[in-house]
DNA sequence: AGCACGCCGACT
DNA sequence: GTCGGCGTGCTC
């Protein structure tokens, strides 16, 4: 191929982190020429008139002729994006149609973002110098210098050894370095795991998962179909172990809520190598340390939440994605990736077996099951003796309720405790009460901000009672003490939240411990675990949200009590069902995970729900199979290929106007040769008006997914440059998730 | 997205 | 007489 002539001189074309869906020219650095070695490398340039830190995309010539400025440096010896990743981050800049530059800020942590230097990933070690090892008899004999120094006399010691060995180390070791005694140098990361631990043999079904898993060779869609307790893990461990026998790389994603301290201390214990964790609660810079590790290949197993899918992976052998079907692997705003689709599509370039595991599949993944695109390994036994659960319709309509809970329940709950054992309450609804009534007028409490196609979203009353939350957009203020309509003092709390049913249990089972796990309790780093371990096995009940539903073993947990069924059974969300159905089998699969039989209840107003029906007589199987049907017949995914336009606007016309706008141009831009795509809309969003903005949307279509694209693709230059654009905020979500 | 430029209302 | 509102335009 020839390079450019000596009078076109080759340009770096670089992706910068602006909404603009292009690429901009820039020469060299001073003394460094544009070669195709630089693609990947982060780069320095002036922007307008200010400087950005983008990443080179590519080598050219100019794409313009106005004039180039010059890129003012290349902070990395080598690329931070290369091979595997750089591809697969170009892909997904295509398929959610967002600028290059924003995918790649996307995928680094925040200091690299920022441009600082790669982090050092190696130990620190402290050691004495030459005046250390001769001065340091002269130190106060009863001083932590004096002891630091001692320790220190007999070779370098790790940081990590200090933090054992000495309280107070830090201070002592700045005390010796102000002398000039001891000095901080850095030395190789060692694998400082234990050994790793043999596990319990593997049963049949664990032992033909883990070989289909080992023959897979190169790249390899496996869906892990196992019910809770079925040993899912012990699969991914093994797998694991396989893996870095061969010497490579695995990456495990876990949902937001499933990375806890136990996860990691059981991967760590089984693996003997380290296990790096990337999760939002690490600071920027750990997050920039474990993903400099992971590109020098040090890192060998990683577990991370939705952004550890962007970890460089230069030796990979496996992916894991565990609890597949779980809503937090897609981002919600920016580039709305889907973390679960990112790593089929890594693990396809990086050739490796990508497995994703799930007691209640999405129902996209099971349809590729079922059309044999993806292998189907099912785990059908619990482990040990635990038996499944029996699980109860109980038919609540004319039962007189005591906050939202029937007598039978209560009466049930009582049993469970006076036989020893716990009791899970399950309401997916924060706060006291949902509504805040006047008993003599009918006004309620209303978000200023907010509101639904009926009426203005209702505010949730917190704590105790005493403050008003709306649970859409975080508008909060105090509880008025009368009511603002008719001054009337009857302010009555309405219906039921977590705290409201954490109140009357704890009344009407004194002498038994009552907790409450919902967001509110556990915000502190390791709250779940700590409350948790205060109750140990002891009898009690806990009440408690979404967050209950997975995570830490309960296994004297033996009665589990599901309220408020019956809100997700009548939503307009078409995922609504598959939501309700994968949350009523999850919270059951908590109960009777050891020796004692599990019992589950769910209380509802239709206990001839198809939905509910189907579970109880055929499990999630039953239901998955009436649900594609349906999805089938009404033209929804997995059957068709969605993608949403949104705008937000402060007056609704503005958002209509653009999404108007947008629609003439999609339709503009239809080729009467390729399949179908509909538009809808633009509709008013399920929530019309959030946080004081109103929302629009525009849903498109296609059973298609390149048509689907090819549209996008066609016509989003011209929609980026509608003057209607300037005056909304909006944003393009291919296949969302939630149409909200 | 940022940031500047630019043209119209209430303040020292 | 100025500080500041956000509409419009641009970023190699």
């Amino acid at each position: 191929m020839p390079g450019p002539g000596p009078d076109i001189p080759a340009c770096l074309q670089v992706a910068l982190p602006v909404p603009l869906p292009r690429l901009f020219d820039y020469l060299p650095p001073e003394s460094e020429r544009a070669t195709p070695a630089l693609v990947g490398h982060r780069v320095r340039v002036p922007f307008g008139n200010r400087e950005l830190v983008g990443v080179v995309a590519g080598i050219g010539p100019p794409g313009t002729d106005a004039g180039l400025r010059r890129a003012s440096a290349l902070p990395d010896a080598e690329p931070l994006f290369a091979g595997e990743l750089l591809d697969s981050l170009r892909w997904l800049a295509r398929y959610t149609h967002a600028p290059l530059g924003e995918v790649f800020a996307t995928a680094l942590p925040a200091p690299l973002r920022a441009g600082e230097p790669l982090p050092d990933t190696h130990a620190w070690a402290w050691t004495l110098t030459e005046a250390g090892a001769t001065g340091r008899d002269g130190l106060r004999k009863a001083g932590r210098p004096h002891r630091l120094a001692a320790l220190l006399a007999a070779g370098p010691v790790d940081e990590d050894r200090l933090e054992h060995e000495l309280d107070g180390w830090r201070e002592a070791a700045r005390a010796l370095a102000r002398r000039g005694y001891a000095e901080r140098i850095a030395v190789p990361a060692v694998a400082r795991a234990p050994a790793p631990a043999p596990g319990p043999e593997p049963n049949p079904e664990q032992r033909e998962a883990i070989d289909a898993i080992a023959r897979a060779g190169g790249f390899a869609p496996l869906l892990l179909e196992g019910v809770t307790g079925s040993g899912k893990t012990e699969v991914y461990l093994h797998a694991i172990a396989d893996c870095l026998a061969r010497g490579r790389q695995a990456l495990v994603l876990v949902p937001e809520i499933g990375l806890t301290p136990q996860t990691l201390a059981r991967f760590r214990a089984r693996l003997g190598v380290p296990v790096h964790a990337l999760h939002s609660g690490l600071a920027d810079g750990e997050r920039a340390r474990v993903w400099a590790a992971a590109w020098r290949g040090e890192a060998r197993v990683i577990v991370g939440t939705r952004s550890a899918v962007f970890i460089p992976l230069p030796e990979a052998g496996l992916i894991v994605v565990d609890e597949e079907h779980d809503a937090s692997y897609k981002q919600q705003d920016g580039i709305r990736y889907h973390a679960r689709d990112f790593a089929l599509v890594r693990g396809k370039a990086l050739g490796v077996p990508v497995l994703l595991g799930s007691a209640t599949p999405s129902l996209e993944t099971l349809h590729n099951a079922q059309a044999g695109r993806y292998a189907h390994l099912r785990l059908r036994r619990r482990a040990g003796e635990a038996r499944p659960p029996a699980v109860r319709v109980l038919d609540v309509r004319k039962r007189p309720l005591q906050a939202g809970l029937a007598p039978e329940t209560l009466e049930a709950i009582g049993a469970a405790l006076r036989d020893g054992g716990q009791v899970l309450v399950f309401k997916n609804r924060r706060g006291y009460a949902p509504v805040l009534l006047c008993h003599d007028c009918g006004w309620s409490a209303q978000c200023p901000r907010c509101s639904t196609p009926a009426q203005s979203t209702p505010l949730t009353v917190h704590a105790g009672g005493g403050r008003l939350l709306c649970h859409h957009c975080g508008h909060r203020q105090a509880k008025p003490l009368a009511c603002p309509d008719c001054a009337s003092l009857a302010l009555q709390p309405q219906g039921i939240g977590t705290e409201r049913l954490e109140e009357l249990l704890a009344e009407r089972f004194a002498g038994w411990p009552v907790l409450r796990i919902d967001r509110g309790t556990t915000q502190r780093r390791d709250g779940l675990a700590r409350l948790l371990a205060e109750l140990g096995d002891r009898p009690g009940i806990l009440v408690g949200t979404q967050i209950l539903a997975k995570g830490h073993d309960l296994p004297n947990l033996t009665r589990v009590v599901v309220v408020g069924v019956d809100e997700g059974l009548f939503s307009s969300d078409f995922r609504a069902g598959e939501k309700l159905a994968q949350q009523l089998i999850q919270v059951a699969g908590r109960a009777g995970r050891a020796q004692r039989a599990g019992e589950v209840w769910w209380q509802t107003h239709h206990p001839e729900h198809r939905l509910l029906h189907d579970l109880i007589n055929g499990g999630y199987d039953s239901f998955a199979r009436d649900e594609l049907a349906q999805r089938e017949a009404a033209g929804f995914p997995p059957f068709a290929h969605l993608a949403l336009l949104r705008a937000e606007a402060q007056q609704a016309e503005a958002a209509t106007a653009f999404l108007r706008a947008a629609k003439a141009a999609l339709l503009d831009a239809a080729d009467p040769a390729a399949p179908a795509l509909d538009l809808h809309g633009p509709l008013t969003a399920p929530m019309p008006r959030r946080a004081g903005l109103y929302r629009m949307q525009l849903l498109l279509s296609s059973p298609s997914r390149p048509a689907l694209h090819a549209r996008l693709d066609a016509a989003l230059p011209a929609i980026h440059a509608l003057p209607e654009a300037r005056r909304t905020r909006w944003s393009l979500d291919v296949d969302p998730v939630d149409l909200y």
